[in-house]
DNA sequence: TATTGTTATACTCTATAACTATA
DNA sequence: TATAGTTATAGAGTATAACAATA
């Protein structure tokens, strides 16, 4: 197990913050260091995909339609937990992008399904190649012998809090 | 160690998700259950703080003003690694409520410095108290045998990603 | 009546750039 | 020239409510 410095604090842009701030409660209270970590690894990732034009959100949604084929948006919007009004927009613009494509249905003929395109599918391929080195630099961070405990600990938050 | 279901899964609202939904790799990512949770726990944080009419941001402001009392506004947006801009409408709602006084100094009288009034303090109890609620609440769901060590790896995180 | 998806609208949080007043 | 803080502005991401089409 790696020792953990917690002395050097870093901001999102990698600068030092002075060793005189006090964090107080802060400094231990899991709730703020979630969001911290949350945070500096959501940044990291951002500016990966951002290297070959995309966002985390667009990642999140391409990868849920590409293993949901024919999902509706409705659907799809409960899965990561946005309102479907939300949805709109996104998947407005993957449509335009031609990485998702749109099928009215016989049997209810008010629901779409969701389909990734060819192009669609190279744009995933390379939003998880990106995702795979983010993933090896957080198992770095996280060390082997730690990180199914803690992915564990993850989903146990998510799935249980209120 | 408690046994992780890992099967319901719930949006925010607590609604179940359809269990058919395929997660593919999201589902044992660090990045993405490193969202999940964060969303989640700050949600909930949310809406117990909404109960006395704060926010979760204005917590961790009047946290840092509190422990650092005199700190500028510069030094504060780096602390909680915003832009020093960003502060600027924070910090004038907390002056506008009457917890944060602002005083100009007479070495530079550019900067200000920011100190928590007796009101402030007083938010700030009703704050902490919120805040521990929530914690014991996340420290039920994480066990108090890996809390030490989640929460390093949380900072951990933090401090070395990028 | 209920549901799917869209629209109109607004809110929160954030950043960049240009500005002011000081240094 | 450089720094502290403000302003103007914009963008991303989200939600609520009302709506049209369909069930």
């Amino acid at each position: 197990m790696r020792k953990v410095s917690g002395r050097v604090r870093r901001g999102k842009n990698g600068e030092a913050i002075a060793e005189s701030i006090r964090f107080g409660p802060l400094e231990y209270w899991v709730g703020f260091n979630l969001r911290m970590a949350q945070e500096h690894a959501f940044e990291a990732f951002s500016r990966r995909s951002q290297e070959i034009g995309e966002s985390p959100g667009r990642f999140a949604t391409l990868t849920l339609i590409a293993r949901n084929p024919g999902i509706s948006q409705t659907e799809l919007s409960h899965a990561n937990g946005r309102d479907k009004s939300s949805l709109t927009p996104v998947v407005e613009d993957l449509v335009r992008r031609g990485l998702v494509e749109r099928k009215r249905i016989r049997e209810d003929r008010r629901t779409y399904r969701l389909n990734v395109t060819p192009a669609g599918k190279k744009a995933l391929t390379m939003l998880t190649r990106c995702a795979r080195r983010h993933e090896r630099v957080l198992d770095g961070i996280i060390g082997q012998r730690d990180r199914k405990r803690f992915l564990q600990i993850l989903k146990k938050i998510a799935a249980e809090i209120e």
